[in-house]
Formats: structure tokens, C-alpha cells, sequence
DNA sequence: TATGAATGAGCTTTCATTCAT
DNA sequence: CATGAATGAAAGCTCATTCAT
């Protein structure tokens, strides 16, 4: 519908790449809107008319460019990624000393949940959805997180140089790290109201940043784990059913 | 409709008490009924409908006990509260080694979070709500924490014998815990997905269990924390916009 | 439950009478509360629920007492008429001078919608009803309304007596006087907001009332009444469509 | 649905204001069935869905263009007092004889009411409602009666000239005339019902206008209206409480 | 007689989606 | 490419009425 005819791309006709150019502006109008609502309210609690009036369009291009609101939910998931993507590609540890290195780990990790805590919410809403929108989209599947290898080759230079302990998996590391670095902002209203205390405030951040930093590296660090199997045998049931 | 059988008119003659068990019961199963419903398709995704068709009672019997979807999410959070609280209760480390104790604390917190992975989507649609409705529950706010002056008492015990650090804070060890815990429960389709793995498989969940343990212990004991500023400052800008 | 038994109070078994009082009680206190609430909201703007609250008692009392919500409607027009009845009744106007007679009609009849506002709110359901409670109430229509044959006779005698000219009908004059005196009380909110003032107020009340009682002796009083039918053909078409 | 079969494409070629039409058309017709259902069921007992269906509409309709059930009525009320006041401006009466002018006023007051006896429903319901919905409308309060003034002016004419008395006030005039037009239509069920004859007959009907204007010009030509206050003493209590 | 829990139909309102231009 | 009207299904919530004791 509507796509034939007058799209000769080159000559000194500088109309279509200028409409080319709006579809995109209004494309990613449309997405920041999406990615907006959807963090603040959830997949089914976000409006798609909100999104439209946000997005300064109209309902009707929402689903001349997205066909549903699922697709834009994935749509939005993909930009969410490609960014996170982007972002670990340009952080550099190769020739890094593993110490300082998984410090600039945690920091990195860290700034972009801080940088983008719609991030979070995005994640809590399609693990809500079991996931179902990441597991149909062929982009984001074929995505490679090049974070991993990073943190994998980390280890093993720091496994080598006899500092870090060798029973350390990279994607648990990954896991635990971005575990701790995103529960503080997902949970931040939750833990405020029940400690009394804002958590969101500069001076707690900074140092629960460092406190995750101290964490992960006393972890890679550790030779002599005691797992007291017995002395555990003694505590009481733990509350447990 | 859901008549016990055991209504024997005569017996022990009680005649009250079975009323007043059933408006419980009624009252218990929509609780029950709707814990689950907003712990599979959050808050704003939840069907009001749904929940009465899975109590087995019927729309107007929720609002009778309370008056609005969003009390009933309140009700809700008041009860998992109160399990959190009440096993929380049931957890005795006053004479416990300290080691052993973080390792009980650890594996207590896990698996409060493994008995009710209902408990992570219920946190998050109230932190996505902006935690309004724990804030509105004198019940809730009024509620101790008791696990965080154990968690004191045993830093503070592991820290006399030499054993720990004395750097740590308790309410920030107890979010570190708890975030890692719940993150690894709540992000699970996600991880599934991207990582290609099922991060639900016991062998898996049971090594992630004794990860945090290890790195909770790591860092209470480390005592030579180094904060290298200046090679942090040689790292690339860490991607950060 | 459990009031049985033991209420033979006094001597000869004055139980049952005791009991008849309370059900009349019960049963007077909803049909009191019955005739607030629909005198403040219409037949379909009040609640049972509401009533009940009311009226101190529960909803089963008056589906036990009046079977359904349109009995209960039935049942306090009933009462309102036979209010009405028996206030028309006490009115003695059989040698009283006729214009002063009159002057007593119409004061009579103000004061009792004074009395009780109530009735123009029900009477305005009931039209809206189409009447149909009272078509259906053996009580009411049975009920012969003493004034009317009050006002024939007062206005026979003026007309005797060559005060009164003899065109009036006794029914469509009593209409009139419920008319106006019905019409202030019903229409007080509109027209108060509409001509910016309050015509509740006392003052306003009391002009009211004598505008109407002169209004009406003029009228009963005047002989030479001109139809100029011819005049009325040069006015505009009067905006009628 | 609905779609009219003029609509034919060529013609003076204007596109969009065929759209507005239909626009226009979709929210007139939503105001008509409202308008209607209102005036048969009262405000709380009016259906939404009826509107609908009646509108040949739908339910979203009428929220997209009223907001609410109460927003619609309060634009029905809107369109009721427009109607008045456009038909109050059509009639001329500066030049005509007094006495005719009485007459003419109260036969249109008369008229417009038979015209629309939905009105006196509508002026019912929003009295009920305490005239909330008046109070919030700008459009209302801000029109101006155009009778009042015409009242006072044909009144002063009348007492300049020597024929009518001097102590009638153009408002209470307006409210009296209006009662008995309005009380007629309003109450025309209970009234049939209760006095076993068809108030609404064509015979009665024209009779009743005939009395009205008798008793209000007889009340305004009327000179010695006699206050009897002693006689009134004579009198029973009234049956007043 | 009196009570409170229960019911189901139906209410007002909202929303994702599509049609027509 | 863009718009706004339109749709129908379903949401949250309410109400008259009945059941069970």
C-alpha cells in the first residue's frame, strides 16, 4: 500500500530521502514514546494511544509501523539491546590488569543501568511475558553479547597471573553482576519505603557501586572457600517449608 | 458451591465458628487466587475476572472483602510480607559462627526467593507502581525486619573475632543478597533466552546458591580492598554516553 | 438467633403483641428510610443497600417485609398518600366564608408539600414510573380524596353567593394550586441557579405562597374573562414549531 | 451503519466537510437517543446502552464525545436550555396589548412545554441532581432568559396603562406560569390515575391552557385582594403538624 | 425473626485495533 | 504519509436479589 512509484533515489530529486528521512524520525519518535510508557507502566498497563499523543503521531502509524502492540514492545526491546550491545562493544579490557579490569567491569555495568533505568523495567516486564517477545525476534536472538567473552578472557588472565581463583564461570560472574546493579534500581521504591531511607540518593549509590565492585573482586580473589557442610548441618531448619 | 462435606449439623455444635471459618477461607482463597494472578501477568495485566473464576467465588465477593483492585494488590503484598517476616522470624543465628551464619543467611534468602518466585513479580509490579501501595499500608510499614539486626549481629560478631572487615553495612549486604537472589529468579526467561541455557535447571540454580554464598563470604573477610583510582583513569571512557 | 423462648414478659403471655410492635417498628423504620432514599435519588437512584443501612436493619428485612424494591416504592406512596389523606381530611372548610375558605385551601396545600418535600421528589418518580405503582395499589386507589369534594363545595357556595363566577371545575383547580405550589418546591435547584438567587429562602417562601393564594381568588372571583381570539392571530406565531 | 445514501462523491467536490457533517451527525444523533432515554428513565435510571443503540452508535462514541454519563446529560441540558431560550427569542411582544400579551406569553410557555414535554423529565432529573450539572455549565449559566425581561416589560406597560395591579414581580410570574404548564405535563400519570380520567385528552388539555391564562390574567388585573388575616384565624390548624 | 455471605446480571468505562478518507 | 472516526470485546465495579443458618 502506497509505497510505488516516485522513489528514484539518486537524480536532483531530493524529495524521497527526505521522506525516507521523516519515516525514521517518525519511526524512532514512536519507539522513545514506546520505550517511555512501557518502562513507566508495563506491557499491559502502557496505552497506545498515550504513546501516540507522546510521540506527537497518531495511532494509526503505530500500526503502519509496528502492526501490533507486542511488535512494538519487541521493536522496543531490540532498540533496548542493540544499545546494550553497542555500549559493551566499546568497552576495551584486553590489555587491562584483570583487577582494575573487572573494577571497570562493574562501573561499566553499573552506568548503563544508571544511564538507562527504563532498561529494568523493560526487563522485568518481558520476563513477566516469559520472554516470548525475545524468543520471536530474530535480532535480538542473533545478537551476540560481546561482554562475555571480554569477562571470559578477564578471568582467564587473571586465573594465569595466579590472582583470581579458577572455579569462576563467566556468565555467572555476568549474572551476579548485573543481578546486584539492577536490583537496586528495580527495587529502588520498594527498599526506600521499607528502610526509611532514599535510596536513590548520590552518596548511596556511590557507594553501593563500590561495595559491588569490593564484592565481585574479593570473589575472583578467593582461594580458601570453606564449604562447612557439616557446621551447616547444625543450624536450625532455617525457616525453610 | 465449594460446600466442605464436613458440615455435620449436629456433632460438636458449633454452629458460628463454621461461618466465620468459611468467610476466611473465602477471603484466603481470593487472596490466594489473586497472589497468583498478579504474580503471572502483574498488577495492571491482572484480570479482576480471573481471580474470581480461580477462587472459585465471584467478582462482587472481591470487592466486598476489598473494596478495589488495588487493595486487594495491597492485601496481597501484606500477606507475602508477612511470610517474609514470619520465616524471617524463624531464623536463628545468634550463636551461630559467623562464616557458617553468612553462608545460612545466604542459602535462607535463596531460598525464601526459590519457595515463592511469585514473591520477585510481585515486587516488581509494586516497584513499577512506585511502591504506592506499601506506602499506603500502615501494616506493611509498621512491620519489622528482624533479619537485618541478625545480619548486624553477625557482622558485628565476625568482626570482633577478626574474622570480617568492618566496612560492611548490613541493610546494604542484605539488598546485595536479596538482589542477586531475586534477580536470578526474576530475569530467568531472559537469561534462558539470550544465554541459551535453562538458568532453572537445579544444577544450575544450586552453583548460583553456592556463588553467592562465596562471594558474600569473600567480601565480608577481604580485608585488603584496593581502590586503584589512578589505573581506573587508563581504561576507555567505558562506553558511558 | 436465640430469641426464643423466654419472652413471656408479663402475665397473660403479653409476648406476641410485643412482638407485632417490634415487626411494625422494623417495618415503619424501612419504610421511613425507604422514603428518604427515594425521595433523595428516584426509584432507580437508590440503593437497597442503602436502605437498609438506613433504617438500621438488612437487606433480607426488606425483601422479607416488601418483596421486592418496587413494593417497597409501592409501599411508601402508599404511605404518603395516606398521609395526604388524612391531612386533607382534618381540614374543615364547610362554613368557612368562601374566600377566605379558599385563602385556607391553598394555605393548606403549600403547607403540606412544606411539610414534606419528600412528596413532590416521590410523585416525580412515580410519573416517570408512568404511574404504575399506584395503578397496581388496591390501597391507593381506593383512597377517595376528601379534598375535592371540599373545593366543589366551596365553590358552589361562592357562586351562590354571587362571589364566584361559575366556570371553575373543582379538579382543575385543585391541579393548579398543587401545580404552583409543587412546581416551586421541585424546581427550587434549577431555579435558584438559573436566576442567581434562592428561592428557598424564607421571605421568598412567604410571597410565594400569597402570590398564589391571590392568583387563585382572582381567578375564582372574576366574571368578565375576554377570549380575544382575534388579537391572538396578529402575535407572532409564537415560536412554536 | 447509519450511512446515509446521499452521499454522493462528485458533486460540488468538498471532502472534508462531509466528514465534520458526519461528525456532527454522529454526536446530534448520541444527543437525541440521550435526550430521549434520559427524559423516559431519569438520569441514574437511563442506560448507556440504550443511548447506544438507539444513537445507532456505539458506547465508545459517546465517551469519545462526552467524557461521561453525566457530561452527556449535562450537554442534553445544554441543548434543552438552548432550545428555551431560542424559542423564548422568537416571541414578540413589545407592541401587543397587555392583556393579549399575557395571554400569548402563557399559551407559548404552554406550548413549548407540549412541544417538548421531555423537558419537564429533564428539569426533573437535574432537580433531583440538586442542579449540579447547571452549576458546572458555563454555556447555561451564561444564557440569558430573554423572557423575564419580557415579562417585566409587558407588566409595567400593563400598570402604566392602568390595567393591571402593580405588585407582581416578573419572575414569580414567570415560575407560576411555569409550574402549572410544567406540573400538568410532569405529573399527567398520577393525576389520570388517581382522578380516573385522561388528563391528557386534547379537550382537557385545551381547557387547562384556558384556565391558566384566566388565572394569571385575573391575578395580574385584580386591584383589591383582601388579606384577611383575621378570618384566616377561624380556621382549623390545617391539619399542619 | 434476623443475619451476612453469596450470586449473576448488568452497569459505566476503557482499550487495542480497524475503516475510510 | 497521515488522520480521526468507528468498533466490539472486555475491563473494573455495582446492584437487586437469594441462600443458608
Amino acid at each position: 500500500m502506497g509505497k510505488t512509484g516516485s522513489s528514484s533515489k539518486r537524480g536532483p530529486a531530493r524529495g524521497a530521502p527526505e521522506l525516507v528521512r521523516n519515516v525514521r524520525r517518525t519511526r524512532q519518535r514512536i519507539l522513545a514514546a514506546a520505550k517511555h510508557e512501557f518502562a513507566m507502566k508495563g506491557l499491559a498497563g502502557a496505552r497506545v494511544d498515550e504513546i501516540a499523543a507522546r510521540s506527537g503521531s497518531n495511532k494509526n502509524m503505530i500500526y503502519h509501523y509496528f502492526k501490533s502492540k507486542d511488535q512494538l514492545f519487541t521493536a522496543v526491546l531490540e532498540e533496548m539491546y542493540e544499545t546494550i550491545r553497542t555500549r559493551q562493544h566499546d568497552l576495551e579490557l584486553k590489555n587491562a590488569d584483570p583487577i582494575a579490569g573487572i573494577r571497570a567491569l562493574v562501573e561499566f555495568t553499573v552506568q548503563v543501568f544508571e544511564d538507562h533505568p527504563e532498561f529494568v523495567n523493560l526487563l522485568n516486564s518481558e520476563n513477566l511475558a516469559k520472554a516470548q517477545h525475545i524468543k520471536r525476534s530474530k535480532k535480538i536472538i542473533a545478537m551476540y553479547n560481546p561482554l562475555i567473552s571480554t569477562i571470559t578472557n578477564l578471568l582467564r588472565r587473571g586465573a594465569d597471573s595466579g590472582m583470581f581463583n579458577t572455579r569462576v564461570s563467566a556468565i555467572d560472574l555476568y549474572i551476579s553482576i548485573s543481578g546486584i546493579a539492577s536490583y537496586y534500581i528495580s527495587n529502588r521504591y520498594t527498599l526506600s519505603a521499607l528502610f526509611g531511607l532514599d535510596v536513590n540518593a548520590p552518596k548511596r549509590r556511590a557507594l553501593h557501586r563500590r561495595q559491588i565492585a569490593d564484592m565481585i573482586i574479593a570473589y575472583v580473589k578467593a582461594t580458601d572457600v570453606d564449604h562447612p557442610k557439616s557446621s551447616r548441618a547444625k543450624l536450625r531448619r532455617l525457616g525453610a517449608p
